[in-house]
DNA sequence: ACCCTGTCTTGCAACGTTGCAAGACCCCGA
DNA sequence: TCGGGGTCTTGCAACGTTGCAAGACAGGGT
């Protein structure tokens, strides 16, 4: 059994306030009695009981990150980042996913888990920004993507421009025929809208026309359905000679389908991704990507969370973080 | 701020605890009294404290899982399927990555994070066995990947047999210099120990000498580091025509270097991995590897941990749970 | 009219911790 | 010798919740 301040105290001959002292470094302890209090710790394997002390404080110096797939490379590359900043910070990160669940989303928003976190980093997916705005209650939440509500801070990429970026360099190597996979038109307000956009600006500053058959949709983001929408593009009686995907796993579904139907990349069909995983790295050929510069994304997200913890109550911040164009050899 | 039982009792006009016995479905209400309270309950957005729930009850209902690297795909992928068997028994889990430093492992075992889960899963990594029976005090505990310590719980699959299938897969290929590729000297107890006396049985079996120079040490288990020790092998004198990887991650960093030498893949060299995470199924060409059942594993860990935390104390129990190979294009 | 039983509601205490403010002690200077 | 100031230690209360056991009330049988 775990051994409380109370016995300490009694082994120590001291009251249980002066354990207390000693276990939070307060000052006036004297050396002799910080010293025998010190060995009764030990003896005991004294640890502070948590739940106890965030009643008692209300902080438990937890935060928490909540997002849609901790089995995507993305979102799992995103929380080692985040936790090594919050590392650094000196909180503990502990990490929740929501398999894109709407109650799953708001359980964690506002239940007993949103209760003991000091506040939440949160990446959405199912839910209304109304709702997300509405049920942040007490704890301070910080958005991770794209924008959701004026009121609720936000950390993410620009990715409208982003996205303007990707789509101008397949024009500019001269594809005729630049394709859009990713799009999610079940969704509101999602990611892919951002991208979309951008993907259109690009091709109308080009004098491009949109063509709508060229904008694929995807049920989720695996590579699954990434190779399920190449299938869908390459049927087409006038394929696409450049494919802008939404995401490094859509991208790299992709291109294990043009292999297999022996289209060349990037001869044949040049592919951007975005995200930059680690996957798109290695892969063969090597995936060109819009790199989201995930380290400063965590890093601001945790500085910005954790003020908020401190009481910060400046108005809701919005901040756009870096990205860039990464070309390797799937569209050299 | 935050309602309590006291804010909604008064409210209602009722007592604390009748707020509590609605709030938890206690028997002996009267429909009048409920609905009155369940209004109140409403309008003030009730939502109970964890803190002072732990506190009062020393359960959470809060289950942990530590592992050395989050984005890692395969403790991405695991973490993932450990959530999801927690949420199907009715538990929350917490992920934590101690980026394989010991000092982190300690604090996440035995510090506060440690106090406020009813139960850890622990994949360890710089930790020794002793400490870590030693460490858990109090908080039941279940390792994942291979066995520490007789008194402590484990669930894992056969690492010895399932390298020497591997092993002996590539030599029914009729290779000559099967290779090994993820030994990790600096590390007692460690997994990558395991299979490599599997692959070494395999080639005994097989009445194959022993070869050191084949035998390729690795600091971690990243793609760079597979990478860094293919070109070691590709550099020998007499290169190897197949490599047994220890994990997936390090066979596709090697992958991509036999390509960039040009040795064809499986034609020159058969490749044959570990852990079947989803890159290596759309690899180019795909990875064959050692599937272990990693949601038997989840499903296992969980039920085990949670029978535990319900009091269970019978002798702990080492699982085996299962694997195959999954023979893919890259030993085809 | 009485008690008993079953239904419903309540007050008290405790989980382990820390903020607050007062108490005890000692040393120094007046 | 006494008061004053600093140093060190302590008791009390409270955070929000639930286990426990007793209280209050109504209805039915004697």
């Amino acid at each position: 059994m775990a051994s409380s301040l109370r016995d300490v105290a009694q082994r120590a001959g001291v009251s249980v306030r002066t354990v207390s002292n000693v276990v939070n470094d307060a000052p006036y302890v004297s050396p002799a009695t910080r010293a025998r209090v010190q060995s009764a710790l030990e003896e005991l394997d004294y640890r502070p009981n948590l739940a106890a002390r965030t009643l008692r404080q209300g902080r438990s110096g937890l935060l928490g990150l909540v997002v849609p797939e901790i089995d995507s490379p993305y979102f799992a590359e995103l929380a080692g980042l985040v936790a090594d900043a919050a590392e650094r910070s000196g909180a503990t990160l502990v990490v929740d996913q929501t398999r894109g669940d709407a109650d799953r989303e708001r359980r964690l928003l506002s239940g007993p888990s949103g209760q003991f976190v000091d506040g939440l980093l949160l990446s959405p997916w199912a839910l209304s920004p109304a709702e997300v705005a509405g049920r942040r209650q007490g704890v301070p939440l910080v958005l991770l993507g794209e924008r959701y509500d004026p009121s609720v801070d936000h950390v993410g990429v620009d990715n409208v421009a982003a996205a303007r970026t990707a789509t101008a360099h397949l024009i500019a190597l001269g594809r005729r025929r630049v394709a859009a996979l990713g799009l999610q038109p079940h969704l509101v307000n999602s990611t892919a809208l951002q991208r979309v956009t951008g993907y259109r600006q690009a091709l109308a500053a080009a004098g491009r026309p949109a063509e709508p058959q060229l904008e694929v949709p995807v049920e989720r983001l695996h590579r699954v359905d990434g190779a399920r929408a190449m299938r869908h593009l390459l049927a087409l009686p006038d394929p696409p000679d450049a494919v802008f995907c939404f995401t490094d796993e859509l991208a790299l579904g992709a291109m294990r389908v043009a292999w297999e139907r022996g289209v060349r990349v990037p001869d044949d069909l040049a592919l951007v991704g975005f995200d930059d995983v680690e996957d798109g790295r290695w892969s063969r050929p090597s995936l060109s990507t819009v790199s989201p510069d995930k380290a400063t994304l965590a890093e601001v997200a945790v500085a910005r969370l954790l003020a908020r913890v401190g009481g910060s109550d400046e108005p809701a911040l919005s901040t756009t973080t870096p990205h860039a164009l990464l070309v390797r050899e799937s569209s050299a």
